[in-house]
DNA sequence: GCCGTTTTCGGCCCGACTGTTTTCAGTCG
């Protein structure tokens, strides 16, 4: 799968270096697409090549294909490699500067004969940009602030940054009586796992009062533009928040066009082209007579169209519009659903609270059951136990169950899956024990054969229950293992072992794509927080939203189950 | 570069805001 992902980078790669030539746009979003279909594919685009099906998938034709079948038989695309000589790396740098574009960057290059960030920095503190057409202080400032914000950010953010920040916002605006309605809007509307920004959408009587409020926030620390319909600012930590205010009338429309996702918005635009109409974010229009027929809802304006209503977390164009159209959407697994937790720590191990604790705010949370997963013994940094240690933990929560009411605690390990694949404790250990996690914590560096031997060879244990974190990834901070995740969706099957979907934002391991593989291939998920402390049970939202996000529905997970129910499935 | 019960050629989603102009290009989502 990891080829997927990288052809697709090339794909957008190109698309970027073809912007900077100055390209058909056309032929430049035809690149954008192809990596859009390959980053979403379920399956290893090797496999579509040896079936000779690459022209089958959407937006790839004869040219893609070829260029992807190179890539798999040469390991490069000569393409590729001609359009990074010609186009010199300053242009792609600058082009990432926010503010500037394709035709900035390369009056830039060309006029000023900028070489490097550092020249450019240079440059416009010595205002020599306003020499050139087009622009004067005003520009120069903004790329200064750009280069500044490319410097602290990545320019992507967790999830668990952005839904703070728009309930920070929601909760501020609502209290003036001017905002009627208020929803978050884009990708954290979408729950996707990494955003650029913060969407809001309003309904107001007086947008000018409200603008002023949002931009006037303790948050912000800088007004990156305010207009009566739009306002945008950049928060003391980078995230960019975007507000906008529409009429009562078109709030449905809003909605739907700023949740986006863009690639979502064109295709429904174009199904509603094609019955004769126009979608614009102020509602449904007759391309006729430009008549409204529709834009209070969401709701409405997908089912003139012939859709279900599409939930957010599926707005991506990764094939729900086809379904929506068929009314065959999954009816996706809601929070309400989850009955229990099969990963957390005490302070046996590397947790912060007790089991007492731990208990209590698993009660809180609406859990039936919760599995107590400390480390094993060779996590020394986490503080792991021994197989005394266990056994009395064991023996403690069948004790602390006795009192426990409205929850059970089930016993249990996050143990580690060794170098060679062999398990931290012995079968004679994992016998004793309701529930079995096992996890990679060393060796991230192992090769892909090697890495994922080591996992089916875990999946082999008939004590494990569930594979933890299944690749390993931190976003933003380290990248997954390198794994053969096909083979260990294949071999959870066979095993009938659980994969985790671990709910920790910065996790949120399996990601969506994976997800959606095992459930094609009838692997059973289980969401799980990993919590380390009590409030962290709170993460269980983010990983429901990974589990729709992948097409999850109650049935693909396992901590739908009751507690009765969970007992009578793995029984060994 | 892709795509097709209108089409194998001629389309390809659509609009807001900024900064610079003086009617608009560039950028962004």
């Amino acid at each position: 799968m990891t080829t997927n992902l990288t052809i697709a980078q090339i794909f957008n790669d190109i698309a970027e270096l073809l912007e900077l030539k100055e390209e058909n746009p056309f032929k430049i979003r035809a690149y954008r697409n192809g990596a859009q279909t390959l980053e979403n594919l379920t399956e290893d685009v090797h496999e579509v090549a040896r079936r000779e099906e690459l022209t089958k998938l959407p937006g790839i034709g004869k040219d893609l294909s070829e260029k992807i079948k190179e890539f798999l038989t040469a390991h490069k695309i000569k393409y590729y490699d001609q359009l990074k000589k010609e186009i010199p790396q300053v242009l792609i740098d600058m082009k990432s500067i926010p503010g500037i574009g394709p035709k900035k960057a390369l009056l830039l290059h060309k006029k000023l004969k900028i070489k490097n960030l550092g020249e450019l920095e240079k440059k416009c503190s010595e205002h020599k940009l306003q020499t050139l057409p087009g622009i004067r202080a005003k520009t120069e400032e903004n790329i200064l602030k750009g280069l500044e914000f490319l410097k602290k950010s990545e320019g992507r953010f967790s999830l668990e940054n952005g839904v703070p920040l728009a309930d920070e916002i929601i909760r501020a605006l609502k209290k003036l009586k001017e905002v009627k309605r208020i929803s978050v809007a884009g990708s954290v509307r979408r729950r996707k796992d990494t955003i650029h920004d913060v969407d809001i959408l309003v309904t107001a009587q007086n947008s000018a009062k409200v603008m002023e409020t949002f931009v006037g926030l303790p948050v912000v620390s800088d007004v990156i533009a305010e207009g009566d319909t739009k306002s945008s600012i950049r928060t003391i930590n980078g995230l960019q928040a975007d507000l906008r205010v529409v009429d009562p009338a078109a709030y449905g429309a809003c909605l739907l066009y700023f949740t986006g996702s863009k690639a979502h918005n064109i295709r429904i635009r174009d199904i509603a082209k094609k019955k004769g109409y126009k979608l614009n974010e102020y509602g449904l229009f007759s391309e006729k007579n430009d008549k409204l027929i529709a834009s209070k809802s969401e709701e409405e304006i997908y089912k003139i169209l012939g859709m279900e209503c599409v939930p957010p977390e599926l707005r991506e164009d990764h094939g729900e519009v086809e379904v929506a159209l068929k009314h065959a959407l999954p009816h996706l697994v809601t929070e309400k659903q989850i009955r229990g937790d099969f990963h957390s720590h005490t302070n046996e191990s590397d947790g912060e609270n007790t089991l007492e604790e731990m208990a209590e705010s698993a009660r809180k949370h609406g859990l039936e059951y919760l599995v107590v997963t400390d480390h094993s013994k060779s996590l020394t940094v986490a503080n792991g136990l021994t197989e005394k240690r266990l056994m009395a933990r064991v023996e403690a929560i069948r004790k602390l169950n006795k009192k426990l009411k409205g929850l059970t605690l089930l016993t249990g390990s996050e143990v580690d899956i060794l170098a060679d694949g062999v398990l931290d404790y012995s079968d004679d250990v994992l016998k004793e024990l309701d529930f079995v996690v096992a996890s990679i914590h060393s060796g991230f560096k192992q090769p892909r054969e090697k890495m994922t031997q080591r996992i089916l060879k875990a999946m082999d244990n008939k004590y494990v229950n569930l594979i933890g974190h299944p690749t390993g990834r931190l976003i933003g901070i380290r990248d997954a293992y390198d794994v053969d995740v096909d083979k260990m969706i294949r071999h959870a099957k066979a095993t009938n072992t659980a994969l985790e979907i671990n709910a920790h934002p910065k996790r949120l391991d399996l990601n969506e794509v994976y997800i959606r593989q095992s459930v094609d291939a009838g692997v059973t998920l289980a969401i799980a927080t990993d919590s380390h402390a009590v409030n962290q049970f709170d993460n269980l939202t983010y990983g429901v939203s990974e589990a729709r996000r992948g097409w999850c529905e109650s049935k693909n997970i396992l901590n739908t189950l009751t507690l009765a129910e969970l007992r009578k499935k793995i029984r060994k």
